[in-house]
DNA sequence: CAAGAACGAAAAATCGATTTATCGAATGGA
DNA sequence: TCCATTCGATAAATCGATTTTTCGTTCTTG
C-alpha cells in the first residue's frame, strides 16, 4: 500500500520518474501499455508507481487530446425512476471504457439544455448524451450541430439527420395497449398525456389510435392534452369527467398523467377496475403495490442506455456513417386495474377486490 | 454573435490575444478582472472574445490551481425521488458558486464508493459531498481522511469527528409519528427498517421508541429489521403477520420498507387504515393519489442540499474550526393511512371509503 | 570494418490556461 | 537633469501529463 502522508502534495509522473531512475516519458508509456520499453525499466517503473501510490490525473492526460475521456449527459429530470436508472446505466457504461460521466438535470428547460450543452462543449466531452425536453429539434440539438460536437439523442425523439436516436418504441407499445384494452372490451377510450413532448407523446398516441381502430373501427377515442404542465391536464380531466363523460378505460401517456388520472379518481371515488379501467405509459416501483396494481409499459431503460453509448462511442471512434435512429421494444404489464367494462358498478359500493391469501 | 465554423479548432486565449494585439497574459488578466489595465486594451480585449466566440477551457483554467473547481457527489442510487432531487439541488447550486459538479453513485455498495472517491480524488476535485451507503464510520470516510480531502457528509449520518454532517432530523421525526400514532390510541405498533444504514434508521428508531413510551408506557413495540437487503424483510414480515401478530399500526423507517408494508398488506387483503394504519418515513409522489394515501415524513431536501453546500465551500475556502453536525427538521404528513385501532374490522369485508366529491 | 538500420530512452514541444519575473516607458522628486 | 518609482504589459515558468524529435548504442550487412 501507498504510504502517503495527508494533505501532502500528490507525486507526479516526474516524481515516479525520477524514483524509477527514468525520464517522464518512460513512465507514460510504460503505464500506456508501448512494449518497446526494457522490461526491466518497465520493473522499475511499475515499482515506483505502487511505492509512491502514484495515479495519472485525468485532468493532465486529458489536456493534450482534442477529445476528453468525459461524456455528458442532459436529463430533463433526475426526480423519476426512468431518468434516475438511465444515469445510473449511463454512468456504468462510461466507466467501463475508462470514461468519466457529468450528468446535468435540463429542468424541462429548453434555455438551460442549451446553456449546460454549451459548458459542456467548453469542457470539450467526447460525446454528448442528450435527452432532449421536447423533441430532436430543439435548440440544444442546433448547438450541437453548429458546433460539431459528437452526441446521441434518447427518450424524446424520433429520428434526426444529424445524430443517432435511441427511444423506446413507443408506438409498437401503445398498439400493445390498444390491443389489451379493445380486447377486454373497451369502446370508450380516454387518451391523456402533454404535448409539449411531442416526440414520443405523439407516436404513443398514433400508435394506440391506429390499433384501437383497426381491431374495432367504432370505438370512441377522447383525447386530452395539454401544452403547458400538468395542472392544466388535471383541471381538463376535471372538467371532462364534470361534463359527464364516462369512457370505460383511460391511457395515459405518461407517468405524470397516470399519477393525475389516479388522483381524480380516487377525488371522485372511482376504483379501478370496478369504475373505470388505467393503463400508464412508464412503469414505477409503487405500481405495482398499490391498489389495485396499475397496468403499465415498461420502457428498456437498459438497452436504451446500452445502444446509446455504443453508438456514441462508435462515433467518438470516428465513424461518420448515416445517423441511425433506434427504437428499443417496451413490456406491456397487464396488471389489476384492467378489466372488462361493466364489469362493476359506476358509482358507490362494490366490495374491494380480495386477493387469494399466499 | 461569434461566427464559427464546425468542426473547427475552437479558439485559444492566444488567439484572442492576437486578434487584440496584446498578449495572452493581458487577456487572462482582463477576463479575471483585474484592474491594472488600460482601458483601451480591455475594450480591445472584450472584442476579440465576443467576435471569436472565446470562452475559456474549464480543464485547462483549472491546471494550476491544487483544488480543481470541480465539486464531487457520491449517492447511494439515482433512482428515488430523494436523491434524485438532491442532485439536482446540490447542481444548482455548485453552478451557482462555477463550480462543475461531477455526480456518481456508489449502488448501495461500500467497495465502489471507495472506487468512486479515489476517482474524485484523482480529479483533485475542490470538496466531496458523500451521502455514504451506511453511515460515517465506512471505508469512504476513512480514505477521504487519509488523504486530506474536504467535504461534507449528508443523509445516512449523525456527526462526525472530521466532517461536516447535515441530516434529517430523524429523531425527532419519529418523536412526531409516535405522538400521532399515540394519540390516535395505538398501543401495539410495528416498526419496519433496514439496519444496515445504522446511522439514521437507528435514530429513527429511538426517537420513535422514546416518546412512545413516554407517551403510553405500556405501549408494545415490535421492531423487524433485516441486515442485507429488503427480501429477508419481506419474508420476515410475512412469518410475523403468519404468526398471528396483529399490530394496530405500522411505521416503516425507509420508503422501500413502505413498499413491502404495502404489499404485504394487500396480498393478505387487509386495507388502510380500517385494518392497519401505516406511515413511513420518506414521501413520494404518488403517496398522496393511492387509495388511501400514505402518511410520510418528508425530508428537508432543500434545506439539506443547501446548508451541505455551504458547510462544504467554507471548508474549501479554508475554514479549519471543529466539524458541525447539522440536523434539518422534517415535515410529518398526516394522511389517510393513518386511523385509530378498531375502527375496522380486521378481515375481510369492509366497505372501501368514498370521499366526498369536490 | 564501415555504413546503415533498429532499438531504447531522453530531451523537448505541446495542450491552454495562470502566475511570476522581467522589462521598457512614463512619472516623480531631488 | 538624473535616478528612483510606478505603471502596464510582455516574456517565461508552471501545472502534469502525452507525443514528437533527437540522440546514443547496438546489431546488421555489404
Amino acid at each position: 500500500m501507498a504510504q502517503q502522508e495527508a494533505r501532502q502534495r500528490r507525486p507526479s509522473i516526474h516524481d515516479v520518474a525520477s524514483h524509477a531512475g527514468v525520464s517522464a516519458a518512460t513512465v507514460s508509456k510504460v503505464l500506456a501499455g508501448v512494449t518497446t520499453v526494457k522490461p526491466e525499466n518497465a520493473q522499475r517503473v511499475f515499482d515506483a508507481v505502487e511505492r509512491l501510490g502514484y495515479r495519472v490525473d485525468p485532468l493532465a492526460s486529458d489536456m493534450r487530446r482534442a477529445k476528453r475521456r468525459i461524456i455528458g449527459a442532459i436529463m430533463p429530470e433526475f426526480e423519476s425512476e426512468f431518468f434516475g436508472s438511465m444515469v445510473t446505466e449511463l454512468e456504468g457504461l462510461a466507466e467501463q471504457r475508462g470514461y468519466t460521466l457529468v450528468a446535468a438535470s435540463s429542468r424541462e428547460s429548453e434555455a438551460r439544455e442549451k446553456e449546460i450543452l454549451a459548458r459542456m462543449h467548453d469542457w470539450r466531452v467526447a460525446g454528448v448524451v442528450l435527452a432532449p425536453v421536447r423533441n430532436e429539434h430543439g435548440p440544444a440539438a442546433a448547438f450541437m450541430k453548429a458546433h460539431g460536437m459528437t452526441g446521441v439523442l434518447i427518450d424524446r425523439v424520433l429520428s434526426d439527420d444529424a445524430f443517432d436516436t435511441v427511444s423506446a418504441d413507443s408506438f409498437a407499445a401503445s398498439a400493445e395497449v390498444a390491443r389489451m384494452l379493445i380486447g377486454n372490451g373497451h369502446s370508450h377510450i380516454l387518451v391523456i398525456g402533454l404535448a409539449e413532448q411531442a416526440a414520443t407523446v405523439r407516436a404513443r398516441l398514433e400508435g394506440f389510435r391506429s390499433q384501437a381502430l383497426a381491431l374495432n373501427p367504432s370505438v370512441r377515442i377522447d383525447v386530452i392534452t395539454s401544452e403547458v404542465s400538468v395542472a392544466p391536464l388535471r383541471s381538463s380531466l376535471r372538467d371532462y369527467f364534470g361534463r359527464g363523460e364516462r369512457p370505460t378505460a383511460v391511457y395515459s401517456l405518461l407517468l405524470k398523467g397516470t399519477l393525475v388520472a389516479l388522483s381524480e379518481f380516487r377525488r371522485r371515488g372511482w376504483h379501478c377496475p370496478d369504475d373505470i379501467s388505467l393503463v400508464g405509459f412508464d412503469d414505477a416501483e409503487w405500481m405495482q403495490v398499490t391498489w389495485p396494481a396499475i397496468a403499465a409499459v415498461v420502457q428498456p431503460v437498459r438497452q436504451i442506455a446500452s445502444e446509446a453509448m455504443n453508438l456514441l462511442f462508435r462515433r467518438v471512434e470516428g465513424d461518420a456513417g448515416p445517423p441511425t435512429a433506434r427504437l428499443e421494444p417496451c413490456q406491456v404489464l397487464m396488471r389489476e386495474s384492467v378489466g372488462s367494462p361493466g364489469s362493476g358498478p359506476h358509482s358507490g359500493g362494490g366490495d374491494r377486490q380480495q386477493p387469494p391469501l399466499s
